[in-house]
DNA sequence: CGGAGCTTTGACCGGCGTCAATGAGAGTGG
DNA sequence: CCACTCTCATTGACGCCGGTCAAAGCTCCG
């Protein structure tokens, strides 16, 4: 592509000048490939490098004392991680491939540089973790308050959309690369009633399932099943600083 | 106290140059106070203002369409709120006064000049915004995978170490100004749960109550009961452009 | 053909929700 | 000072959702 990733990153909120682009483009540090399966930041190690997703899918996890696993969030193309290292010597969290991808390095220092040269692009940094922020909000909130089937069903619509606004193929359903263990360690649940509750959403025309294909029926239903909300992020553009 | 609330929250973090704190200073826009009860700011809502947390304690919250509610955080002196509102036309979750309180606005626009003008207290915004988040992480992983026990076990150690980080009183235990439904609309449980649940931990001499005073005996056990990580902030000054 | 990992299903159980009753204070009006 | 009410805390009985354990298919791969 030879566009730098965090374009790619920031593009997806707002338009950016050329100049804006080529200020970017000097903030990549190379790439990097790991293959599924491999933890890149291990949860109490040293916080280390921030980097955006360029293909593949990634995830962030915590193990509890018991070995039990929560997924917090899924990353896809354009997904800006590592960022907790500027606020914490030991990573708060681990990340691994959830299948084989390739990230894009982020050279810190020059992400100094950023906010003192184009302010715009800091503010805008700034604004675009909100979003983040949100969604990990939305999640909280299926996980304290939503049964079962609920979570499944907001799990799935949050990947859905997480998807489109990746700009990755959703239209006929998507490929699950997760086994149900990892669904459950994302939704709070076991493997085992994972199994169950998808089982029902099929019975109930909500969703189908051929192999890892996933299809979503009904997206309405699904939302109520799963108190969704469909967010609209609309960074103000009015708030930031001249280019 | 003279002094802007935003100096409040970012010199939690790093110290602040004298310049720098007069600069934060031209960033308040007046003061307001609320009610315990009030709403500040309603779900779907517009977004509306930014502000510091000067005393009281407030809480975010959202409502699920059967009328069950999930409180996302709780938010004490020096927080700054309502960023979401440069990233959202509609709020994406409300904001209640849980005691009267006091709040100090911010400058939408002016908050923009900021990056401009002072680069390094852009950065650093930013880089309390991880800080966070992180602690939304915590509390994630603490409703989709801790017992009821430990749920209400990570709920007073997260408050008694924002207590501190705050700089309120918490050594001789900390004053709850919450009924038990409220506590239950925080770790996800109903309230007469909570209720059993904190029965438990008196018992097993984790706790004391007396009124709505509440006492940590026992914070290793209690933090082996909450899988509680203590996490320490660091903000990596090394990061930040020059003042 | 055999093994490894994943999915699916059944049986069972316990933690937490639900419903309901009682108690304990705080505030209000007489 | 004493009803009366309102809110909240506490406790018991009971039921269900989701966890646990176990076994049986399914797929892929060596």
């Amino acid at each position: 592509m030879g566009e730098s990733c965090l374009a790619e990153h920031l593009g997806r909120y707002i338009d950016l000048s050329a100049k804006e682009r080529s200020a970017l483009n000097g903030l990549t540090a190379g790439v990097r490939d790991y293959r599924r399966g491999t933890i890149i930041r291990a949860e109490h190690g040293q916080a280390g490098d921030i980097f955006v997703v360029t293909s593949g899918w990634l995830f962030s996890w915590a193990l509890l004392e018991d070995g039990r696993r929560q997924i917090v969030r899924l990353h896809f193309r354009g997904d800006l991680l590592g960022l907790d290292s500027v606020a914490f010597g030991e990573a708060p969290d681990a990340i691994s491939a959830l299948t084989d991808a390739e990230v894009c390095l982020i050279d810190r220092a020059r992400l100094g540089a950023l906010f003192a040269e184009q302010p715009r692009l800091g503010a805008l940094l700034f604004a675009t973790q909100q979003v983040d922020r949100v969604s990990l909000v939305d999640r909280l909130v299926s996980l304290g308050r939503n049964s079962a089937r609920g979570r499944v069903a907001a799990l799935l619509l949050w990947i859905d959309s997480r998807l489109r606004f990746a700009g990755l193929p959703a239209d006929d359903g998507f490929t699950l690369p997760m086994t149900q263990e990892e669904i459950g360690d994302l939704a709070g649940l076991t493997a085992v009633h994972v199994n169950r509750t998808m089982r029902v959403l099929v019975e109930q025309g909500l969703i189908t399932r051929s192999g890892n294909n996933l299809r979503i029926l009904q997206p309405d239903r699904l939302a109520r099943v799963a108190n969704y909300n469909r967010r609209q992020e609309a960074i103000d553009t009015a708030w930031l600083p001249k280019g």
